[in-house]
DNA sequence: TACGTCAATCAAAAACAATCAAAAGCAGTC
DNA sequence: GACTGCTTTTGATTGTTTTTGATTGACGTA
Protein backbone atom coordinates (compact mmCIF):
# COMPACT_ATOMS: atom_id res chain seq x y z
CA UNK A 1 0.00 0.00 0.00
CA UNK A 2 1.24 3.54 -1.20
CA UNK A 3 1.74 6.61 0.63
CA UNK A 4 -1.21 7.93 -1.56
CA UNK A 5 -3.40 5.20 -1.08
CA UNK A 6 -2.59 5.19 2.48
CA UNK A 7 -3.80 9.37 2.31
CA UNK A 8 -6.98 8.72 0.85
CA UNK A 9 -8.25 5.59 2.99
CA UNK A 10 -7.14 8.08 6.07
CA UNK A 11 -8.99 10.91 4.44
CA UNK A 12 -12.29 9.15 3.97
CA UNK A 13 -12.31 7.24 7.32
CA UNK A 14 -11.87 10.59 9.04
CA UNK A 15 -15.31 11.43 7.23
CA UNK A 16 -16.78 8.87 8.26
CA UNK A 17 -17.04 9.56 11.91
CA UNK A 18 -16.00 12.35 13.95
CA UNK A 19 -12.72 10.92 15.44
CA UNK A 20 -10.74 7.83 13.83
CA UNK A 21 -8.32 6.11 16.09
CA UNK A 22 -4.64 5.17 15.16
CA UNK A 23 -5.63 1.84 15.28
CA UNK A 24 -8.39 1.63 13.20
CA UNK A 25 -6.46 3.21 10.87
CA UNK A 26 -3.54 0.39 11.02
CA UNK A 27 -6.77 -2.29 10.50
CA UNK A 28 -7.94 -0.49 7.92
CA UNK A 29 -4.85 0.07 5.99
CA UNK A 30 -2.30 -2.73 7.30
CA UNK A 31 -0.22 -0.48 7.77
CA UNK A 32 2.46 0.28 11.11
CA UNK A 33 1.31 2.29 13.93
CA UNK A 34 4.26 4.65 13.58
CA UNK A 35 3.61 4.95 9.68
CA UNK A 36 0.13 6.44 10.43
CA UNK A 37 1.10 8.77 12.65
CA UNK A 38 3.44 9.63 10.27
CA UNK A 39 0.58 10.55 7.65
CA UNK A 40 -1.72 11.87 10.22
CA UNK A 41 0.85 14.60 10.88
CA UNK A 42 1.38 15.19 7.41
CA UNK A 43 -2.15 15.46 6.15
CA UNK A 44 -2.37 17.75 9.82
CA UNK A 45 0.31 19.95 8.01
CA UNK A 46 -1.40 19.81 4.70
CA UNK A 47 -4.48 20.59 6.70
CA UNK A 48 -6.34 18.39 5.39
CA UNK A 49 -7.63 17.16 8.72
CA UNK A 50 -6.37 17.61 11.96
CA UNK A 51 -4.76 15.88 14.34
CA UNK A 52 -5.87 15.09 18.19
CA UNK A 53 -4.65 12.70 20.46
CA UNK A 54 -5.14 9.02 19.79
CA UNK A 55 -5.86 9.98 16.51
CA UNK A 56 -7.32 12.22 14.10
CA UNK A 57 -10.63 14.04 13.05
CA UNK A 58 -12.04 15.99 10.41
CA UNK A 59 -10.80 19.50 9.32
CA UNK A 60 -14.32 20.47 8.50
CA UNK A 61 -16.87 22.31 11.16
CA UNK A 62 -17.88 20.47 13.91
CA UNK A 63 -21.67 20.73 12.06
CA UNK A 64 -21.48 16.60 11.17
CA UNK A 65 -24.81 16.31 10.83
CA UNK A 66 -24.48 12.71 9.71
CA UNK A 67 -27.02 11.63 7.21
CA UNK A 68 -27.54 8.40 9.78
CA UNK A 69 -30.81 7.99 11.98
CA UNK A 70 -29.60 6.96 15.65
CA UNK A 71 -30.07 3.13 14.65
CA UNK A 72 -27.27 3.85 12.35
CA UNK A 73 -24.57 5.59 14.17
CA UNK A 74 -24.91 3.23 17.26
CA UNK A 75 -25.23 0.28 15.22
CA UNK A 76 -21.71 1.01 13.78
CA UNK A 77 -19.72 1.58 16.91
CA UNK A 78 -20.42 -2.01 18.17
CA UNK A 79 -18.07 -4.24 16.54
CA UNK A 80 -16.61 -2.31 14.44
CA UNK A 81 -13.23 -4.03 14.13
CA UNK A 82 -14.95 -7.25 13.24
CA UNK A 83 -16.77 -5.25 10.58
CA UNK A 84 -14.16 -3.91 9.35
CA UNK A 85 -11.97 -7.23 9.22
CA UNK A 86 -15.03 -8.65 7.68
CA UNK A 87 -15.81 -6.52 4.82
CA UNK A 88 -12.06 -6.30 3.99
CA UNK A 89 -12.21 -9.76 3.04
CA UNK A 90 -15.86 -8.72 1.26
CA UNK A 91 -13.87 -6.64 -0.81
CA UNK A 92 -10.88 -9.15 -1.18
CA UNK A 93 -13.26 -11.68 -3.44
CA UNK A 94 -14.04 -8.58 -5.93
CA UNK A 95 -11.81 -8.28 -8.99
CA UNK A 96 -11.31 -4.75 -10.69
CA UNK A 97 -13.77 -3.90 -13.21
CA UNK A 98 -16.33 -6.99 -11.88
CA UNK A 99 -19.61 -5.33 -10.92
CA UNK A 100 -20.83 -6.00 -7.67
CA UNK A 101 -24.10 -4.88 -5.54
CA UNK A 102 -23.77 -3.61 -2.30
CA UNK A 103 -26.65 -4.32 -0.19
CA UNK A 104 -27.04 -1.24 2.64
CA UNK A 105 -26.37 -2.00 6.08
CA UNK A 106 -23.73 -1.46 8.70
CA UNK A 107 -21.70 -3.91 7.68
CA UNK A 108 -21.17 -3.70 4.20
CA UNK A 109 -20.84 0.08 4.71
CA UNK A 110 -17.52 -0.98 5.87
CA UNK A 111 -16.69 -1.97 2.51
CA UNK A 112 -16.61 1.66 0.84
CA UNK A 113 -12.78 2.13 2.88
CA UNK A 114 -11.55 -1.12 1.02
CA UNK A 115 -13.12 -0.60 -2.10
CA UNK A 116 -11.63 3.65 -1.84
CA UNK A 117 -8.58 2.41 -4.12
CA UNK A 118 -10.19 -0.09 -6.39
CA UNK A 119 -12.81 0.49 -9.55
CA UNK A 120 -15.63 -1.07 -10.46
CA UNK A 121 -19.07 -0.50 -11.21
CA UNK A 122 -21.19 -0.59 -7.69
CA UNK A 123 -24.66 -0.85 -7.38
CA UNK A 124 -26.25 -0.08 -4.33
CA UNK A 125 -29.45 0.69 -2.76
CA UNK A 126 -28.10 2.62 0.26
CA UNK A 127 -27.25 6.46 0.52
CA UNK A 128 -24.40 6.98 2.66
CA UNK A 129 -22.81 4.10 0.82
CA UNK A 130 -23.08 6.02 -2.57
CA UNK A 131 -22.43 9.13 -1.27
CA UNK A 132 -19.27 8.10 0.27
CA UNK A 133 -18.01 5.81 -2.77
CA UNK A 134 -18.84 9.26 -4.69
CA UNK A 135 -16.94 11.35 -3.03
CA UNK A 136 -13.65 9.31 -2.09
CA UNK A 137 -13.38 7.00 -4.93
CA UNK A 138 -13.33 6.86 -8.95
CA UNK A 139 -15.69 4.02 -8.50
CA UNK A 140 -19.05 3.98 -10.99
CA UNK A 141 -21.66 4.34 -8.82
CA UNK A 142 -25.49 3.27 -9.52
CA UNK A 143 -28.02 4.10 -6.90
CA UNK A 144 -31.60 2.21 -7.22
CA UNK A 145 -34.37 4.42 -7.44
CA UNK A 146 -37.38 5.63 -4.93
CA UNK A 147 -38.32 6.87 -1.33
CA UNK A 148 -34.97 7.23 0.75
CA UNK A 149 -35.82 5.71 4.06
CA UNK A 150 -33.62 7.58 7.03
CA UNK A 151 -33.71 5.25 9.67
CA UNK A 152 -33.12 1.98 7.82
CA UNK A 153 -30.75 4.21 5.26
CA UNK A 154 -32.08 2.20 2.14
CA UNK A 155 -33.56 3.69 -1.27
CA UNK A 156 -36.79 1.30 -1.85
CA UNK A 157 -39.31 1.96 -4.31
CA UNK A 158 -42.71 0.65 -3.57
CA UNK A 159 -42.82 -0.34 -7.57
CA UNK A 160 -41.64 -3.16 -9.39
CA UNK A 161 -40.63 -2.34 -12.33
CA UNK A 162 -37.04 -0.28 -11.27
CA UNK A 163 -34.10 -0.01 -12.56
CA UNK A 164 -32.72 -2.51 -9.90
CA UNK A 165 -34.13 -4.93 -12.38
CA UNK A 166 -31.94 -4.19 -15.26
CA UNK A 167 -28.38 -4.52 -13.16
CA UNK A 168 -26.79 -7.44 -12.83
CA UNK A 169 -23.62 -8.77 -11.00
CA UNK A 170 -22.23 -11.90 -10.62
CA UNK A 171 -21.74 -10.85 -6.47
CA UNK A 172 -24.49 -9.39 -4.12
CA UNK A 173 -23.11 -8.45 -0.77
CA UNK A 174 -25.34 -8.33 2.10
CA UNK A 175 -25.58 -8.22 6.12
CA UNK A 176 -28.34 -9.86 7.76
CA UNK A 177 -29.73 -9.54 11.54
CA UNK A 178 -29.48 -13.60 11.69
CA UNK A 179 -28.32 -16.70 10.09
CA UNK A 180 -29.52 -19.92 10.91
CA UNK A 181 -31.10 -23.41 9.96
CA UNK A 182 -33.93 -21.67 8.60
CA UNK A 183 -31.49 -19.53 6.72
CA UNK A 184 -31.23 -15.80 6.24
CA UNK A 185 -33.19 -13.79 8.82
CA UNK A 186 -33.96 -10.04 8.73
CA UNK A 187 -36.09 -7.74 11.37
CA UNK A 188 -37.07 -4.79 9.79
CA UNK A 189 -39.82 -6.03 6.96
CA UNK A 190 -38.49 -3.05 4.85
CA UNK A 191 -35.40 -4.65 4.80
CA UNK A 192 -36.68 -7.34 3.47
CA UNK A 193 -38.61 -5.97 0.63
CA UNK A 194 -35.01 -3.77 -0.50
CA UNK A 195 -33.05 -7.08 0.07
CA UNK A 196 -35.68 -9.45 -2.02
CA UNK A 197 -35.20 -6.47 -4.73
CA UNK A 198 -31.74 -7.30 -5.46
CA UNK A 199 -31.24 -10.75 -4.57
CA UNK A 200 -31.84 -12.13 -7.55
CA UNK A 201 -29.94 -9.57 -9.63
CA UNK A 202 -26.63 -11.75 -8.65
CA UNK A 203 -25.15 -14.81 -9.14
CA UNK A 204 -23.77 -15.46 -5.84
CA UNK A 205 -24.77 -13.72 -2.66
CA UNK A 206 -22.32 -13.35 0.45
CA UNK A 207 -23.27 -12.75 3.29
CA UNK A 208 -21.49 -10.57 5.74
CA UNK A 209 -22.15 -11.59 9.45
CA UNK A 210 -20.32 -10.93 12.58
CA UNK A 211 -20.28 -14.07 14.68
CA UNK A 212 -22.75 -13.11 17.13
CA UNK A 213 -25.50 -13.40 14.32
CA UNK A 214 -25.95 -16.71 13.96
CA UNK A 215 -27.23 -16.94 17.79
CA UNK A 216 -29.68 -14.29 16.89
CA UNK A 217 -32.77 -15.02 15.79
CA UNK A 218 -36.04 -13.08 13.77
CA UNK A 219 -39.21 -13.03 12.52
CA UNK A 220 -38.46 -12.26 9.08
CA UNK A 221 -36.89 -15.06 6.65
CA UNK A 222 -35.26 -13.73 3.43
CA UNK A 223 -33.95 -16.96 1.78
CA UNK A 224 -32.42 -20.53 2.69
CA UNK A 225 -29.03 -21.56 3.18
CA UNK A 226 -28.96 -22.86 -0.19
CA UNK A 227 -28.79 -19.91 -2.20
CA UNK A 228 -26.15 -18.60 -0.08
CA UNK A 229 -22.61 -19.13 -2.00
CA UNK A 230 -20.47 -17.55 0.62
CA UNK A 231 -20.34 -16.15 4.83
CA UNK A 232 -17.61 -14.10 6.02
CA UNK A 233 -17.86 -14.12 9.57
CA UNK A 234 -15.53 -13.44 12.56
CA UNK A 235 -13.52 -16.35 14.65
CA UNK A 236 -15.80 -16.10 17.07
CA UNK A 237 -18.13 -18.70 15.11
CA UNK A 238 -18.54 -21.61 16.95
CA UNK A 239 -17.66 -25.57 15.16
CA UNK A 240 -21.45 -26.08 14.84
CA UNK A 241 -22.27 -23.23 13.29
CA UNK A 242 -19.42 -23.49 10.87
CA UNK A 243 -20.70 -27.18 10.07
CA UNK A 244 -24.17 -25.89 9.67
CA UNK A 245 -22.92 -23.99 6.83
CA UNK A 246 -20.68 -26.38 5.09
CA UNK A 247 -23.41 -29.37 5.18
CA UNK A 248 -25.70 -26.54 3.21
CA UNK A 249 -22.70 -26.24 0.39
CA UNK A 250 -21.50 -22.62 1.63
CA UNK A 251 -18.26 -21.58 1.38
CA UNK A 252 -17.41 -19.78 5.07
CA UNK A 253 -14.52 -16.93 5.34
CA UNK A 254 -13.54 -16.27 8.71
CA UNK A 255 -12.04 -12.76 8.96
CA UNK A 256 -9.23 -13.42 11.50
CA UNK A 257 -9.31 -9.26 12.95
CA UNK A 258 -5.62 -9.43 12.64
CA UNK A 259 -4.24 -9.92 9.26
CA UNK A 260 -5.12 -11.02 6.13
CA UNK A 261 -4.91 -14.82 6.94
CA UNK A 262 -7.69 -16.75 5.94
CA UNK A 263 -9.27 -20.02 6.81
CA UNK A 264 -11.60 -21.24 4.18
CA UNK A 265 -13.69 -24.51 4.11
CA UNK A 266 -15.66 -25.32 1.03
CA UNK A 267 -17.87 -28.13 0.40
CA UNK A 268 -19.72 -27.97 -2.41
CA UNK A 269 -22.26 -30.57 -2.60
CA UNK B 1 5.21 -1.36 -27.82
CA UNK B 2 5.82 2.41 -28.75
CA UNK B 3 5.44 5.47 -26.39
CA UNK B 4 2.88 6.47 -27.38
CA UNK B 5 0.77 3.64 -26.77
CA UNK B 6 2.23 3.30 -23.43
CA UNK B 7 1.60 6.38 -22.62
CA UNK B 8 -1.65 5.88 -23.71
CA UNK B 9 -2.10 2.95 -21.75
CA UNK B 10 -0.66 5.07 -18.74
CA UNK B 11 -2.63 7.70 -18.99
CA UNK B 12 -5.56 5.60 -19.37
CA UNK B 13 -4.64 3.58 -16.32
CA UNK B 14 -4.73 6.92 -13.96
CA UNK B 15 -8.34 7.82 -15.05
CA UNK B 16 -9.28 4.92 -13.74
CA UNK B 17 -7.92 4.41 -10.43
CA UNK B 18 -7.06 7.45 -8.10
CA UNK B 19 -3.22 5.82 -8.04
CA UNK B 20 -1.44 3.75 -9.90
CA UNK B 21 1.68 2.49 -9.06
CA UNK B 22 4.74 1.71 -11.27
CA UNK B 23 4.55 -2.12 -10.75
CA UNK B 24 1.08 -1.73 -11.74
CA UNK B 25 2.17 0.07 -14.94
CA UNK B 26 4.78 -2.54 -16.01
CA UNK B 27 2.20 -5.37 -16.14
CA UNK B 28 -0.01 -3.18 -18.50
CA UNK B 29 2.75 -2.39 -20.50
CA UNK B 30 4.95 -5.04 -20.55
CA UNK B 31 7.38 -2.63 -20.54
CA UNK B 32 10.39 -2.43 -17.48
CA UNK B 33 9.84 -0.61 -14.33
CA UNK B 34 12.85 2.19 -15.30
CA UNK B 35 10.77 2.59 -18.84
CA UNK B 36 7.74 3.14 -17.05
CA UNK B 37 9.67 5.86 -14.67
CA UNK B 38 11.03 7.65 -17.78
CA UNK B 39 7.35 7.64 -19.04
CA UNK B 40 6.02 9.32 -15.92
CA UNK B 41 8.59 11.50 -15.71
CA UNK B 42 7.78 12.77 -19.42
CA UNK B 43 3.98 13.01 -18.68
CA UNK B 44 4.57 14.78 -15.55
CA UNK B 45 6.79 17.36 -17.03
CA UNK B 46 3.37 17.56 -19.60
CA UNK B 47 1.16 18.47 -17.10
CA UNK B 48 -0.49 15.35 -18.25
CA UNK B 49 -0.33 13.59 -14.89
CA UNK B 50 1.39 14.11 -11.60
CA UNK B 51 3.97 12.22 -10.47
CA UNK B 52 3.96 10.77 -6.87
CA UNK B 53 5.93 8.32 -5.08
CA UNK B 54 5.31 4.53 -6.23
CA UNK B 55 3.31 5.80 -9.15
CA UNK B 56 1.33 8.14 -10.51
CA UNK B 57 -2.10 9.75 -10.36
CA UNK B 58 -4.48 12.02 -12.11
CA UNK B 59 -4.10 15.47 -12.38
CA UNK B 60 -7.44 16.21 -11.73
CA UNK B 61 -7.92 18.06 -8.82
CA UNK B 62 -8.32 15.39 -6.23
CA UNK B 63 -7.71 18.40 -3.51
CA UNK B 64 -11.64 19.44 -3.14
CA UNK B 65 -13.25 15.94 -1.85
CA UNK B 66 -16.83 17.99 -2.57
CA UNK B 67 -18.92 15.85 -4.87
CA UNK B 68 -19.44 18.29 -6.95
CA UNK B 69 -17.56 18.10 -10.55
CA UNK B 70 -15.71 21.29 -12.43
CA UNK B 71 -19.06 22.36 -14.24
CA UNK B 72 -21.02 22.20 -11.07
CA UNK B 73 -18.64 23.95 -8.60
CA UNK B 74 -17.38 26.67 -10.92
CA UNK B 75 -21.08 27.71 -12.06
CA UNK B 76 -21.97 27.38 -8.74
CA UNK B 77 -20.32 30.71 -7.78
CA UNK B 78 -21.48 32.47 -11.20
CA UNK B 79 -24.28 34.98 -10.26
CA UNK B 80 -25.31 32.94 -6.66
CA UNK B 81 -27.46 35.82 -5.71
CA UNK B 82 -29.39 36.06 -8.40
CA UNK B 83 -29.95 32.16 -8.52
CA UNK B 84 -30.50 32.86 -4.27
CA UNK B 85 -33.35 35.34 -5.04
CA UNK B 86 -34.90 33.17 -7.90
CA UNK B 87 -34.69 30.03 -6.14
CA UNK B 88 -36.40 31.91 -2.60
CA UNK B 89 -39.34 32.91 -4.82
CA UNK B 90 -39.50 28.81 -6.59
CA UNK B 91 -39.95 27.65 -3.44
CA UNK B 92 -42.26 30.35 -2.60
CA UNK B 93 -44.98 28.33 -5.07
CA UNK B 94 -44.29 25.18 -3.34
CA UNK B 95 -46.93 24.34 -0.10
CA UNK B 96 -46.28 22.43 2.55
CA UNK B 97 -47.49 18.64 1.96
CA UNK B 98 -47.83 19.13 -1.99
CA UNK B 99 -45.38 17.10 -3.76
CA UNK B 100 -42.59 18.69 -5.85
CA UNK B 101 -40.37 17.62 -8.45
CA UNK B 102 -36.69 19.40 -8.54
CA UNK B 103 -34.36 18.57 -11.44
CA UNK B 104 -30.74 18.65 -11.32
CA UNK B 105 -28.50 21.80 -11.33
CA UNK B 106 -27.01 24.91 -9.95
CA UNK B 107 -30.12 26.92 -9.62
CA UNK B 108 -32.44 24.67 -8.56
CA UNK B 109 -29.58 23.60 -5.84
CA UNK B 110 -30.20 26.89 -3.92
CA UNK B 111 -33.97 25.56 -3.36
CA UNK B 112 -32.77 23.44 -0.92
CA UNK B 113 -32.11 26.46 1.35
CA UNK B 114 -35.55 27.27 1.39
CA UNK B 115 -36.49 23.84 1.63
CA UNK B 116 -35.16 23.43 5.43
CA UNK B 117 -37.50 24.42 7.25
CA UNK B 118 -40.61 22.91 4.99
CA UNK B 119 -42.50 19.81 4.62
CA UNK B 120 -43.51 18.35 1.43
CA UNK B 121 -42.72 15.18 -0.56
CA UNK B 122 -39.18 16.34 -2.87
CA UNK B 123 -38.88 13.88 -6.44
CA UNK B 124 -35.53 14.59 -7.68
CA UNK B 125 -32.51 13.13 -10.20
CA UNK B 126 -29.83 15.12 -8.33
CA UNK B 127 -27.52 13.77 -5.96
CA UNK B 128 -26.50 17.10 -4.39
CA UNK B 129 -30.19 18.11 -3.57
CA UNK B 130 -31.38 14.86 -2.20
CA UNK B 131 -28.12 14.81 -0.03
CA UNK B 132 -28.31 18.02 1.73
CA UNK B 133 -32.13 17.37 2.48
CA UNK B 134 -31.79 15.25 3.93
CA UNK B 135 -29.29 16.00 6.16
CA UNK B 136 -30.79 19.88 6.81
CA UNK B 137 -34.71 18.82 6.38
CA UNK B 138 -37.29 17.02 7.41
CA UNK B 139 -38.52 16.44 3.82
CA UNK B 140 -39.46 13.00 2.44
CA UNK B 141 -36.86 12.84 -0.44
CA UNK B 142 -37.40 10.90 -3.43
CA UNK B 143 -34.97 9.32 -5.54
CA UNK B 144 -34.64 8.92 -9.41
CA UNK B 145 -32.32 5.23 -9.86
CA UNK B 146 -29.04 4.72 -12.25
CA UNK B 147 -25.89 5.51 -12.81
CA UNK B 148 -24.43 9.10 -10.92
CA UNK B 149 -23.41 10.77 -13.59
CA UNK B 150 -20.33 12.82 -11.15
CA UNK B 151 -19.78 16.03 -13.97
CA UNK B 152 -23.30 16.42 -14.23
CA UNK B 153 -24.33 15.61 -10.87
CA UNK B 154 -27.62 13.92 -12.10
CA UNK B 155 -28.44 10.30 -11.38
CA UNK B 156 -29.88 8.83 -14.81
CA UNK B 157 -30.71 5.41 -16.28
CA UNK B 158 -30.78 4.71 -19.71
CA UNK B 159 -34.06 2.37 -18.93
CA UNK B 160 -37.86 3.58 -19.98
CA UNK B 161 -38.97 1.68 -16.36
CA UNK B 162 -37.77 3.59 -13.43
CA UNK B 163 -39.62 4.71 -10.71
CA UNK B 164 -39.31 8.57 -12.53
CA UNK B 165 -43.05 6.99 -14.05
CA UNK B 166 -44.44 6.61 -11.02
CA UNK B 167 -44.40 9.75 -9.06
CA UNK B 168 -46.57 13.06 -10.00
CA UNK B 169 -46.46 16.48 -8.78
CA UNK B 170 -48.41 19.60 -9.85
CA UNK B 171 -44.92 21.62 -10.02
CA UNK B 172 -41.82 20.94 -11.36
CA UNK B 173 -38.87 22.68 -11.22
CA UNK B 174 -36.14 23.15 -13.42
CA UNK B 175 -33.07 25.12 -14.83
CA UNK B 176 -31.19 25.55 -18.48
CA UNK B 177 -29.04 26.82 -19.83
CA UNK B 178 -30.56 29.50 -22.64
CA UNK B 179 -34.37 30.33 -23.27
CA UNK B 180 -35.70 32.09 -26.53
CA UNK B 181 -38.72 31.73 -28.56
CA UNK B 182 -38.31 28.50 -29.20
CA UNK B 183 -38.79 27.55 -25.72
CA UNK B 184 -36.15 25.92 -23.74
CA UNK B 185 -32.41 24.60 -24.62
CA UNK B 186 -29.70 22.73 -23.02
CA UNK B 187 -26.25 21.80 -23.70
CA UNK B 188 -25.65 18.86 -22.26
CA UNK B 189 -27.29 15.70 -23.97
CA UNK B 190 -27.46 14.07 -20.77
CA UNK B 191 -29.25 16.60 -18.94
CA UNK B 192 -31.99 16.67 -21.79
CA UNK B 193 -32.28 12.90 -21.10
CA UNK B 194 -32.45 13.50 -17.44
CA UNK B 195 -35.29 16.50 -18.12
CA UNK B 196 -36.90 14.60 -20.52
CA UNK B 197 -37.69 12.10 -18.15
CA UNK B 198 -39.17 13.79 -15.58
CA UNK B 199 -41.02 16.76 -17.97
CA UNK B 200 -44.12 14.69 -18.16
CA UNK B 201 -44.10 13.73 -14.62
CA UNK B 202 -45.72 17.10 -13.56
CA UNK B 203 -48.57 19.78 -14.33
CA UNK B 204 -46.72 22.53 -14.54
CA UNK B 205 -43.36 23.48 -15.77
CA UNK B 206 -41.41 26.11 -13.86
CA UNK B 207 -38.02 27.22 -14.88
CA UNK B 208 -35.33 29.02 -13.27
CA UNK B 209 -33.03 30.98 -15.21
CA UNK B 210 -30.93 34.09 -14.60
CA UNK B 211 -31.31 36.56 -17.10
CA UNK B 212 -28.30 36.28 -18.72
CA UNK B 213 -29.99 33.02 -19.97
CA UNK B 214 -32.26 34.83 -22.13
CA UNK B 215 -28.87 35.69 -24.70
CA UNK B 216 -28.07 32.48 -24.35
CA UNK B 217 -28.54 30.10 -27.24
CA UNK B 218 -27.29 26.50 -27.08
CA UNK B 219 -28.11 23.67 -29.47
CA UNK B 220 -30.58 21.31 -28.03
CA UNK B 221 -34.18 22.21 -27.56
CA UNK B 222 -35.82 20.16 -25.13
CA UNK B 223 -39.44 21.74 -25.13
CA UNK B 224 -41.83 24.64 -26.50
CA UNK B 225 -42.46 28.07 -24.93
CA UNK B 226 -45.98 26.67 -24.40
CA UNK B 227 -45.07 23.88 -22.33
CA UNK B 228 -43.20 26.35 -19.64
CA UNK B 229 -45.96 27.33 -17.18
CA UNK B 230 -43.73 30.11 -14.85
CA UNK B 231 -40.38 31.31 -15.51
CA UNK B 232 -38.79 32.84 -12.77
CA UNK B 233 -35.88 35.36 -13.86
CA UNK B 234 -34.20 38.49 -12.20
CA UNK B 235 -34.39 42.16 -12.74
CA UNK B 236 -31.82 41.85 -15.44
CA UNK B 237 -34.77 40.41 -18.15
CA UNK B 238 -35.41 42.99 -20.67
CA UNK B 239 -39.22 44.27 -21.55
CA UNK B 240 -38.30 42.64 -25.12
CA UNK B 241 -37.74 39.01 -23.19
CA UNK B 242 -40.43 39.76 -20.86
CA UNK B 243 -43.05 40.04 -23.91
CA UNK B 244 -42.04 37.13 -25.58
CA UNK B 245 -42.77 34.86 -22.69
CA UNK B 246 -45.62 37.00 -21.85
CA UNK B 247 -47.42 36.20 -25.39
CA UNK B 248 -46.10 32.58 -24.75
CA UNK B 249 -48.91 32.28 -21.89
CA UNK B 250 -45.73 32.30 -19.65
CA UNK B 251 -46.19 33.34 -15.97
CA UNK B 252 -43.32 35.70 -15.36
CA UNK B 253 -41.87 36.15 -11.88
CA UNK B 254 -39.37 38.95 -11.35
CA UNK B 255 -36.88 37.82 -8.10
CA UNK B 256 -35.58 41.21 -7.02
CA UNK B 257 -32.51 40.62 -5.22
CA UNK B 258 -33.24 42.70 -2.20
CA UNK B 259 -36.51 41.33 -0.27
CA UNK B 260 -39.28 38.97 -1.56
CA UNK B 261 -40.67 41.96 -2.93
CA UNK B 262 -42.67 39.85 -6.02
CA UNK B 263 -43.45 41.78 -9.31
CA UNK B 264 -45.56 39.63 -11.54
CA UNK B 265 -47.27 39.76 -14.69
CA UNK B 266 -49.46 36.84 -15.59
CA UNK B 267 -51.48 36.46 -18.80
CA UNK B 268 -52.90 33.02 -19.26
CA UNK B 269 -53.78 32.19 -22.50
C1' DT C 1 1.99 0.38 38.64
C1' DA C 2 -0.09 -0.59 34.41
C1' DC C 3 -1.72 1.33 30.33
C1' DG C 4 -2.09 3.95 26.16
C1' DT C 5 -0.14 7.61 23.35
C1' DC C 6 3.61 9.35 21.20
C1' DA C 7 8.47 10.75 19.66
C1' DA C 8 13.02 9.20 18.55
C1' DT C 9 16.00 5.98 16.71
C1' DC C 10 17.71 2.51 13.61
C1' DA C 11 17.90 -1.26 10.39
C1' DA C 12 15.44 -3.25 6.47
C1' DA C 13 12.85 -2.65 2.43
C1' DA C 14 11.15 -0.12 -1.27
C1' DA C 15 11.42 3.42 -4.56
C1' DC C 16 14.36 6.00 -7.14
C1' DA C 17 18.33 8.01 -10.13
C1' DA C 18 22.32 7.28 -12.79
C1' DT C 19 24.88 4.68 -15.83
C1' DC C 20 25.84 1.79 -19.61
C1' DA C 21 25.43 -1.70 -23.05
C1' DA C 22 22.14 -3.90 -26.06
C1' DA C 23 18.25 -3.30 -29.10
C1' DA C 24 15.50 -0.85 -32.15
C1' DG C 25 14.60 2.71 -35.31
C1' DC C 26 16.20 5.61 -39.08
C1' DA C 27 18.53 7.69 -42.59
C1' DG C 28 21.48 7.23 -46.55
C1' DT C 29 24.11 4.30 -49.83
C1' DC C 30 24.85 0.51 -52.64
C1' DG D 1 16.07 -5.17 -50.53
C1' DA D 2 20.56 -5.26 -47.73
C1' DC D 3 24.16 -2.99 -45.57
C1' DT D 4 26.30 0.74 -42.82
C1' DG D 5 26.69 4.40 -39.51
C1' DC D 6 24.11 7.16 -36.45
C1' DT D 7 20.63 8.29 -33.01
C1' DT D 8 17.10 7.04 -29.85
C1' DT D 9 15.00 3.98 -26.86
C1' DT D 10 15.11 0.33 -23.74
C1' DG D 11 16.30 -2.81 -19.82
C1' DA D 12 19.63 -4.34 -16.47
C1' DT D 13 22.76 -3.04 -12.92
C1' DT D 14 24.44 -0.25 -9.77
C1' DG D 15 24.40 2.89 -5.82
C1' DT D 16 21.58 6.49 -3.40
C1' DT D 17 17.56 8.23 -1.09
C1' DT D 18 13.16 7.71 1.04
C1' DT D 19 9.90 5.22 3.44
C1' DT D 20 8.68 1.88 6.63
C1' DG D 21 8.13 -1.04 10.88
C1' DA D 22 10.04 -2.45 15.24
C1' DT D 23 12.03 -1.03 19.45
C1' DT D 24 12.82 1.89 23.09
C1' DG D 25 11.86 5.21 26.42
C1' DA D 26 9.26 9.49 27.92
C1' DC D 27 4.95 11.32 29.46
C1' DG D 28 0.44 11.57 31.31
C1' DT D 29 -3.60 9.22 33.31
C1' DA D 30 -6.49 5.79 35.55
Amino acid sequence: MHEKERHRIILSAVQEKPVVTVQELVDLTDASEATIRRDIAALHVQKRLRRVRGGAEAISPPAFVGLAGRTFSVNETINAAQKRAIAREAVELCKDGEPIIINGGTTTFQMVHFLINRRMPIFTNSFPIAEHLLKHSKNTVMLSGGTIYREQNIILSPFENDVTRNFYARRMFMGAQGLGPLGLMEGDPLLIQAEQKLIDQADELVVLVDSSKFRQRSSLILCGLSRIATVITDEGIEDREAAMLESAGVTLVVASKGATAREESSLQA
